[in-house]
DNA sequence: AAGCACAGCAACCGCACGCAA
DNA sequence: GTTGCGTGCGGTTGCTGTGCT
């Protein structure tokens, strides 16, 4: 049977841009199923939410990448690796699709002829570096630390990940890495964004907040399933976000 | 001027996740 | 516990512009 109603696909024309921009403006982001044929679009709605998201949004920032964008979006790749929503949630104005673009068109060619080098310089030059290094712990995945303390976490959204970690981090500082400086500070009381990025690294699965487990609880402990938390998936520290501090130790 | 190679970017595709029924 | 739906993400493709020969 012939199709008749046959999805369009490809290059957006100007009509289509003006339709979405208005159903988009009368009914507000959401609800994409039910955009093609409010706006009277012949286009699916993965489509039209991608045209919207990464093209048509007022809030997107047009043109090239500054200095200060490039050098967090490395280190955010460096910390993130390739969770490019995560990153452009760090980069104001910037599309998950441009930071993918960016990333491999301008810098992954660097970023791999550079780790060849830094390979190529250990192997010639091994020095024994004296590193100051937290311990690994062993805590849940469902478990961030807020205060000193285990804390079964709630409704945690990706975007808090960094945001989290202390609003000084990211944003003041003229000189870019400073914005890193303080990531893994290890102090008493202030132990949830060292724990939350670690469990970034072990695809977080929706941390949760709110529920307190018991104060005696402390860092390294493990819970079991008896308590209804459903926990127990222990994790270590990934090696790549202690190449990653390192790095900036060396810099600073 | 024509042909080619490459870079940049927009768009598509497949998959995974959350949620409700 | 299962299924279906809606949504978001990351990888990949393919078109277009630009520079070089």
């Amino acid at each position: 049977m012939e199709n008749t109603f046959r999805v369009r696909k490809g290059a957006w024309t100007e009509e289509e841009d003006i339709l979405l921009r208005l159903c988009i403006q009368k009914h507000g982001e959401g609800k994409w199923y039910q955009v093609p044929s409010r706006a009277g679009l012949n286009r699916c709605r993965k489509s039209c939410r991608l045209r919207w998201l990464n093209y048509l949004n007022p809030n997107i920032k047009r043109g090239g990448f500054g200095e200060d964008e490039v050098d967090l979006m490395i280190k955010l790749h460096k910390l993130l690796g390739n969770r490019w929503s995560l990153i452009a949630g760090r980069l104001p104005g910037r599309t998950t699709n441009d930071v993918k673009n960016y990333w491999n068109t301008h810098l992954r060619k660097k970023e791999i002829s550079r780790i060849k080098d830094d390979a190529k310089e250990k192997a010639q030059d091994i020095v024994k570096v004296n590193v100051i290094k937290p311990r690994p712990r062993t805590v849940t995945k469902k478990l961030t630390w807020l205060c000193g303390k285990p804390t079964i976490a709630k409704s945690f959204e990706p975007e808090d990940i960094v945001s989290n970690i202390s609003p000084t981090l990211m944003l003041s500082e003229n000189r870019p890495t400073k914005r890193w400086e303080g990531l893994l500070d290890h102090k008493e009381g202030d132990e949830r964004a060292l724990c939350t990025i670690i469990g970034l690294d072990e695809e977080p699965n929706r941390v949760h907040w709110g529920e307190k487990i018991a104060p005696e609880t402390k860092m390294g402990d493990t819970f079991d399933d008896q308590d209804g938390l459903s926990c127990l998936a222990d994790f270590s520290f990934d090696m790549s976000l202690w190449d990653f501090v390192n790095a900036d130790q060396e810099i600073v």
